[in-house]
DNA sequence: GCTGTTGCTTAGAATAGTTCTAAAAATAAT
DNA sequence: ATTATTTTTAGAACTATTCTAAGCAACAGC
């Protein structure tokens, strides 16, 4: 999976990929830090960081940008988006079907919809 | 004094908003405070900053959130998107009837597709 | 075996955007 | 006018992230 993507798989990549896609879920590079030092693996913050970044442009996780301090990343890669609670900070998917609509109906219970926030992010062609 | 959105409209409120609002732009808070010092104005970078998190609040600007190192304040708060070049750092807005498709063809000249970014940003409802 | 090259990891320092603090100034209320 | 409230300010503090420079690990070619 990760060569395919080509990662050089080394053993604190392992390590990280290993805690990052037990299952779905949306971390920060600092929260991931902690679900690996509870491994008892030894792994630094920087590597973290530059490992989070590398998987993010090879396409493993998907990069969230909340706020100007709240940076996710989700280990689901699948195409869907978010609902984010400003109130709560809970981060919830939103399944697909959804996406297109954003029936009020649907929002997590007892919220209500504030702003709808779409960035469609490009790219040069190289030439 | 009340501004029909609710914000008490004081003297440095009025130089931020006469410089933000002469056009449709997308800045940040830094670039807004050199914006306003070049009309000779003197308002500190604080006021600057707790500002457009008022103005934010009211929905008088929209808040972009790019990364988690570039926030940015669009002074047009009509319902609409962006395209974001990451290799340029451009910042474009998509109309309407495109926001709904993003349809390749209609890309900024010299780009490809890379990420849809969406957030939909909920409250919990006041009891 | 060695030896060079390359890429990776590390700790801690540095950076930068943003928020906080505490005091002064402006404005409003009594 | 006196008091209370809100706003502004400079600079310090904070914090997520990136950078730096040194040390390691992996591997190729000998």
């Amino acid at each position: 999976m990760m060569v395919a993507h080509g990662v050089n798989l080394t053993k604190q990549r392992r390590i990280i990929a290993d805690v990052l896609f037990e299952r779905n879920q949306h971390v920060t590079a600092d929260q991931l830090f902690d679900l690996v030092k509870q491994t008892g693996s030894r792994v630094s913050k920087a590597t973290v960081y530059n490992t989070l970044g590398l998987f993010a442009r090879k396409g493993l996780v998907r990069e969230i940008f909340i706020d100007a301090s709240r940076t996710f990343y989700d280990s689901n890669n699948s195409h869907h988006h978010h609902f984010y609670n400003v109130d709560t900070g809970d981060l919830i998917d939103i399944k697909d079907r959804l996406a297109a609509h954003f029936i009020e109906q649907d929002l997590p219970e007892g919220t209500s919809m504030d702003v709808v926030d779409l960035v469609v992010r490009v790219r040069n062609i190289k030439s």
